[in-house]
DNA sequence: CCCTTCATATAAAACGATTTATAATAGCCG
DNA sequence: CGGCTATTATAAATCGTTTTATATGAAGGG
C-alpha cells in the first residue's frame, strides 16, 4: 500500500506538500504548478488512495453515518421493501456528500446502546435511527447522541432530536377523499387497535377525522383490528345485507389490505365491484395481488434524503438541532382495487 | 471524549498499561490485579470507548466489511425482500465476529471501482459482492481484490475469488418432483429466455433436466419468457383444450409466478384446481397472492453467514482463497397454488 | 545594497492507540 | 548478601495524515 511518504519520495518533495496537493481540492495555494503535476503523477503511478484511518484520526471525523433500524415487531407492519425507498434516499444523500453508511442494525437485534458506543468511539459522525416505536425518548439515550442523531419515520416526538415522520393525516384524507369522489358513503377501516404503534394510531385518528370532514358517520363496528381479518368479526361485518355493509375499506398498510382482499374474495365479495380497498405504503405486493392494490405512497426517498442531509448539515457545531419535523405530502397510486361505489338499487 | 491518556492519569499509570487492560481480553499478563481494577474504574468513570481511527491506524485494520449489491437490472429478478435474508446472515456473522458492515452500494448505482478504492484506503478489510450478473470476472477487478472479496449469490464462476451460489439445479428438481408426485405430467416453465442472467439460465437448464429425469417430455412451446405472460403467447398455450394444456407451471421466481396466477385467473383457469403454480425465492409476496404461492426457498441466511465467515477467515494471510463454491439445499414451501393434477376425464 | 514582502517548500508537532524495548522493584537461591 | 530471574510499570517508537510554524529564495522598493 502506497503512503504519502512514498509519494513524496517519488515526487521529490515533503509529505506536507503531497498531502496538500492530493487532499485539498480547492485553493492549492502555496504549491507550484510543476510540483502539483509531479505529485499527481507519482500518486497515479503508485496507485495511492490515502489511508482512511490516519486521515480520520487527524481530522477527527470518519465521514461515516450509522444506520440503526429497530427490529421490526413481528413483521406485522410494513414488511417487504418498505425501507428500501427510505434507504435509497439516505444513500443518495450520503454519496452526494461523500459520506459512508455503516449498518449498525438492520435485521439482527442489537441494543440501542450500540449507537452511543459508536459515537463515543468516533466510529461514526452521526446516526440515522429508523424506529416506528413509541418510547423513543427512553429507548435511545438521546442526550448522549445530541446533535448527532436523526429519527426517520418515527411516529412519536423524540424531543431534543430532529425527527422526520409520515404525514399520516394527509394520507388518510387522500384515501377518504378519493373514495367519496367515487361515490362511497360507507367506509370501513382496518387498523391496529391493540397497543398500536404511533403511526398506526395516527392513521386511525386521521381516518376518523377525514370521514367526519367528508360529512359521513364513522360506524364504530367498522373500525377493525387487522388481526380480525381472519376472524368472524370481519366476515360478520361483510356478510351484512348490501345496504348496511361497507362499500369501501381503508387499511393501515398494504399487507392488511391484501389479506382483506383475499378474505373478501372468499366471502364472494368481488373487489372492486362490490367493495373498494385501499392500502398504505405502495409496497411491492401491490402489483402482485389480484386485483392489484390501490395504495397511498409516502415520498420515502425524499424523506430519507432530507433527513440525512439535515443530519450532515447539523454535524458541524450547532448541537441545538431540535425537533424539526419535516412534512412530506403522500400521493394516491390508483390500481384495480378501487372503483365506483356499487349502485344500491341493482346489487343485493 | 475520553482518551487513554486521561484514563492513565486518572488511574495513575502510563497509557501503555491502560491500553493493555482495556483492549487485550485474554492474558492480561504483566499487569497487577489492583492496577487493572483502577484502570477499569477510571474508564468507567470517564466513559471511555476507545478511538476507532487511532486503533485502526495502528493495527492496520478497520474490522469492517463492505457490502456491494449490484444495481438490480430493472427489478426483473428477485425484487422485494429477496436480499433481506441474505443480509440477515451477513449481519449475524459480522456481529458474531465483531466486524462492522459498510454499505458500499445498495440502491444507488456506483462503479464497481469503489471496491478497489475502499480496499486501497484500508477503509474496509474485505468486500461482499452480491451480483447476479454474468461478467463478474471483467466487471470487478478481482485481481486487485484478491483474498479480500467473496461473491454471494453469484451466478457464474468469478474465478480467483470464492463464490457462494444458489443450487438452481436442486431447486428445479424439487419443484418438478413434487409436481410429478401430485400426478402432473404436462409441466410448463416461465423463464428469462432473452439474455438471461446466470441463475435464470441455470434454472431453465435445471428444469429441463428434472423433467427429463422424471421421464417426461419437454414441450418447447411450454418454455416461455416471463415477458410473454401478458402477451398472446401465454394465453394461446393456456387456452388449448384441457388434454393438450399444461396442468402445472414452474416459474423462475415468485414475481413471474404471481403474475402467471393473475393471468390464469383472467383466463378462467383456477389455481390450483386446473393448474398448479410454483415460484422460486419464497419471497414476501407469496403470502399475499390469492391463492398463496407455493415456492422454492433457498437457505439465504445460511449462505450469507457462511460467505461472510469464509471471507473473514481468509483475511488473515492466505490470499489463495480460490473458487470454493458452497452448496446449499433448497426446500419446498407448499402453499395453496399447488394441488393434484386435474382428472383428465372430468375436466374439459 | 539592504530590508521587507511574497511565494514555495520543509520540518515538526499533533491525532490516540498499540507494542516493543527498557527500567525498576521484588523475590529467590546459593 | 550478591547475582539471578520474574514480575510489573514506564517511556518511546510507530501507524500515516494534516496542519502549523519555520526556513529558503526571489522579487521589489527605498
Amino acid at each position: 500500500m502506497a503512503t504519502l511518504k512514498q509519494i513524496a519520495q517519488e515526487a521529490g518533495c515533503s509529505v506536507g506538500v503531497a498531502s496538500v496537493v492530493l487532499n485539498r481540492a480547492q485553493g492549492n495555494i502555496g504549491v507550484s504548478a510543476a510540483m502539483r503535476q509531479r505529485v499527481k503523477e507519482a500518486a497515479d503511478k503508485l496507485g495511492y488512495g490515502g489511508n482512511f484511518a490516519a486521515s480520520a484520526l487527524k481530522r477527527q471525523s470518519t465521514r461515516t453515518l450509522g444506520l440503526y433500524v429497530a427490529p421490526r415487531s413481528g413483521g406485522g407492519l410494513g414488511a417487504g421493501s418498505f425501507e428500501d425507498r427510505l434507504l435509497h434516499g439516505i444513500e443518495q444523500a450520503c454519496v452526494a456528500n461523500e459520506y459512508d453508511l455503516l449498518i449498525v442494525n438492520m435485521s439482527v437485534e442489537r441494543d440501542p446502546e450500540v449507537c452511543v458506543r459508536l459515537i463515543r468511539q468516533r466510529r461514526v459522525d452521526g446516526i440515522i435511527v429508523m424506529d416506528p416505536g413509541r418510547n423513543l425518548r427512553t429507548k435511545y439515550p438521546v442526550a448522549e447522541l445530541s446533535g448527532r442523531v436523526v429519527f426517520l419515520g418515527a411516529g412519536m416526538a423524540a424531543s431534543a432530536a430532529p425527527r422526520f415522520a409520515f404525514d399520516n393525516r394527509a394520507a388518510m384524507q387522500l384515501a377518504v377523499e378519493r373514495l367519496t369522489v367515487l361515490g362511497h358513503r360507507r367506509i370501513a377501516f382496518v387498523g391496529q387497535l391493540h397497543d398500536p404503534l404511533a403511526d398506526c394510531l395516527e392513521r386511525e385518528t386521521g381516518f376518523r377525522a377525514a370521514v367526519e370532514q367528508a360529512g359521513l358517520p364513522v360506524n364504530p363496528e367498522w373500525v377493525l383490528d387487522h388481526g380480525d381479518l381472519l376472524q368472524p368479526g370481519f366476515s360478520d361485518v361483510m356478510r351484512a345485507p348490501a345496504e348496511s355493509r361497507p362499500t369501501a375499506l381503508v387499511a393501515l398498510n398494504d399487507s392488511a389490505a391484501a389479506i382483506a382482499c383475499r378474505e373478501l374474495r372468499k366471502l364472494g365479495l368481488h373487489v372492486p365491484e362490490r367493495i373498494s380497498v385501499i392500502g398504505v405504503d405502495d409496497s411491492t405486493i401491490c402489483e402482485f395481488t389480484s386485483p392489484t392494490l390501490t395504495s397511498i405512497r409516502h415520498p420515502l426517498e425524499d424523506m430519507g434524503r432530507d433527513a440525512t442531509e439535515h443530519l450532515i448539515a447539523g454535524l458541524g457545531a450547532p448541537a441545538d438541532t431540535q425537533a424539526v419535523t419535516g412534512r412530506f405530502p403522500p400521493t394516491l397510486v390508483e390500481r384495480e382495487s378501487t372503483g365506483p361505489a356499487p349502485d344500491e338499487k341493482t346489487t343485493g
